[in-house]
DNA sequence: ACCTGAACACCGTTCAAGT
DNA sequence: ACCTGAACACCGTTCAAGT
């Protein structure tokens, strides 16, 4: 998908790369992200041992192929954090689910990576939660969202969206469940319902 | 886990039967619902073609471990609709979550049967899933739960919480996230916040 | 410096032989 | 009627040999 442009690659390697790249972009949308690497690498035209040369492990491949959706979403969360209308999380929320349900597994992946930054999918990860637990703080002191729930959980809660929504086409159901959470956002009394029977 | 009280089955086959619950339950206690079949059968000293005999799928053998539990959540819920305070649904959902989170993994398993009623497993989520939106109808006719939102979104985003939280041991994020949800569908101004910039 | 694919390891599943 | 485990199939991973 993306341009590499890494230098000091030769010609033949490079080459090899993309092309496993494209293979892999085509069998991760067809069959997810746990694709048989064996089918990639014949796709590709390619030994698996090339494969396993440019990409150690599957975690690899995969950043390759969202590293740059990745970092264009966590500018996008920047680049809002400028913006004041009352929707801005919602938008950026609704983006970042979307991107994650482009593969079946991917929100799989993410919360196992966790944020590892010593993976390279791990690492990329941890930018885009950091850029969004930005976002959600400002809107906490903007006040459109409640400072009683801790930004994690928020990004928690977008990518358990994108795992239980990235096997269908129904994108209207994920925007369904998407407003729920959004509007479980809200400033509302802090007092704690549990605690308190009476409705407001 | 369960009593196993099935008639007709000869005393060695209900003993290796047993065996093989008892080992299973610990396995996916440790290793999630997709540990090593082969362990299970070796720890219940059997041959894994006796396994395959009881268990012709792994998914067998979680219904086995799960259905009761299954059954008592979905009781719950007939039950908890008879009562009138503002927080049954929030208080099943949590029994409901809390059950799903117990293995790694059986999120997702419930995911994956969908509700298949051909297959055991997927016939006890079919039912645990009727009960459960008969009371989100039931709180949407009583006026608690907003009632734009399908009955089936709230069981799927809380079968994305339990998929979230399920291997870690803090309870209290558990909580915390389905408080979220909670408060997403409480009943509110049927308008789209965002067709409507103004706030109330 | 990079590529290749045979070899190895692991795990799930079946089925012929045994009680 | 039920149990057993060798045999098979599949897939991911490594590494010695080749260019």
């Amino acid at each position: 998908m993306t341009p590499t442009t890494d230098p000091h690659l030769r010609a033949d390697a490079r080459r090899n790369r993309d092309r496993l790249l494209a293979a892999a972009h085509e069998a991760f949308q067809r069959h997810g992200v746990s694709a048989s690497l064996d089918d990639v690498a014949k796709t590709a035209h390619v030994g698996i041992g090339t494969l396993y040369r440019h990409f150690p492990t599957r975690d690899d491949l995969i950043a390759a192929l969202v590293t740059a959706d990745l970092e264009r979403v966590a500018a996008l969360a920047d680049e809002l954090a400028t913006h004041d209308d009352a929707e801005v999380l919602g938008r950026w929320l609704g983006e970042l689910v979307d991107h994650t349900a482009s593969y079946r597994g991917l929100a799989e992946a993410v919360l196992a990576a966790g944020g590892d930054p010593t993976t390279r999918f791990g690492g990329a990860c941890e930018r885009l939660h950091t850029a969004g637990a930005r976002l959600v703080r400002r809107e906490q002191q903007r006040g459109t969202v409640r400072t009683d729930v801790d930004p994690h959980d928020v990004l928690d809660l977008a990518n358990a969206i994108a795992w239980a929504t990235d096997n269908t086409t129904d994108a209207l159901r994920r925007r369904r469940l998407l407003r729920i959470n959004i509007d479980g956002l809200r400033a509302t009394s802090g007092a704690d319902p549990l605690a308190d029977p009476a409705s407001p």
